[in-house]
DNA sequence: ACTTTTTCTTACCCATGGGTAATATACGGG
DNA sequence: CCCGTATATTACCCATGGGTAAGAAAAAGT
């Protein structure tokens, strides 16, 4: 990422720079094969050495990259947490009223549970990380928890979504998204956003206010959006 | 195992049978520990001699009663998929459309997912089991996932459930229930019983065909929420 | 009381797998 | 061409924990 003097010198830190990015190559070549065989078999069936055998090395190598088996876990988590953070905070600073947020928080999530890095979220056990990891995976759920809290309650205070427990309706939709990362497989018949659009979709309709029905609280401006939740 | 002569003794059989009863009451003792554990710790990081020592003995006692770690696992999940069979068996002979059948069905899954035996139908790594008990375990999962699907699509055939994919809303719908299994804790502030209520409410209210204008989905029986909610 | 059967304990085996030490090999820099 | 560093390998350590063998202790049967 730095800038070459092409003139002074052809590349001095040139080799330097190519060597770093080739070890952060190996590094994450590391995780995406850890981070496979963890879903495929689970953590505590995976040996280093099949990790290692895998990428063409012996285990001892591994340790150039990382300092125990249980960080290779937290990091391949990391990873996945790292982009759900992303999107939670474009999602957060983009427009539309509560809803509107919900059904963007609900797409995106959907469908990074249909990657690996996702469905690690979930199919991780915290436990097998120190102390100290799990209580940054804790900190992590809770943010996520926390999210899907306020746009419910935020959702109910501006009448766009209809008067619901904040802390159960969040749980019952994390619940349904989460359960994607144990279920979906890329080979199906369903593409990711197609599952992640029915799901918007479906897991909003018992809670959008779009119909006034006999007393409308507040004001029902949105329309039905059947489908299609991209925007 | 030889048949004693019954009128010599007046219950010749009752040792025996007492006998007989303490042993099943000792291996399942086991189980409730076991299970236990299981879901505090996780199965892996639970050595047998931690579920001997919690239960006063010493874990080659256990071998008397299992033969292996992966066996005690097998029966601790198959105790609590005896008590969904038997209520999915007692709902689809009952009474009642798809959709009120389907609602049961969430009440009642919904409420196992609070007990231990429920939690660990999805806590569990079937992957930890023999080939042959994975087998088991996976039509058993299959037998419930087919009867979500079925009351979907016989309530979408018969009206009283929206169009919708039957196979994805199962899917949303067991992720919902699933999770229970995840969150719930019993000195929490809802009771099994609402939160499954809750649940049967909420996850049908966005399937509910409810054009004849009749009233609101689920009435609830009894709810404690934090907040006032409206029903 | 004596034998038999069941249950449990003490003492052990040993495969597994995470992690380390010592060492070899590739590789860019002078 | 040689040196230093990063990277990889071979060979090993050893704690863990599932599982077993042999025999004591407690019931049950006679």
């Amino acid at each position: 990422m730095d800038a070459q003097s092409p003139e002074t010198n052809p590349s001095p830190w040139m080799p330097f720079e190519s060597r770093r990015r080739a070890r952060d190559e190996k590094r994450e070549a590391v995780l995406r094969t850890a981070v496979r065989l963890f879903l495929e078999q689970g953590y505590h069936r995976v040996t280093l050495n099949d990790v290692a055998e895998r990428l063409n090395i012996t285990k001892p190598a591994l340790y150039n990259y990382f300092r125990s088996k249980d960080e290779i876990l937290f990091e391949c988590w990391a990873l996945g947490q790292e982009i759900v953070d992303e999107f939670i905070a474009e999602i957060d600073n983009g427009g539309g009223n509560a809803l509107v947020k919900l059904r963007k928080l609900i797409q995106a999530y959907a469908e990074q549970m249909t990657t690996d890095s996702g469905a690690s979220l979930v199919r991780f056990d915290a436990r097998d990380l120190t102390a100290e990891n799990q209580k940054i995976v804790r900190a992590a759920k809770k943010r996520i928890d926390r999210t899907f809290r306020k746009y419910l309650a935020d959702g109910v205070a501006d009448g766009s979504i209809k008067p619901c427990d904040p802390k159960l309706a969040a749980f019952a939709i994390a619940g349904s998204l989460n359960w994607i990362g144990h279920w979906y497989q890329r080979d199906g018949a369903w593409s990711a956003e197609a599952v992640a659009s029915r799901f918007a979709a479906q897991l909003t309709e018992g809670l959008a206010q779009d119909r006034p029905r006999k007393r409308g609280p507040a004001t029902p401006k949105k329309s039905r959006p059947a489908k299609g939740g991209r925007e």
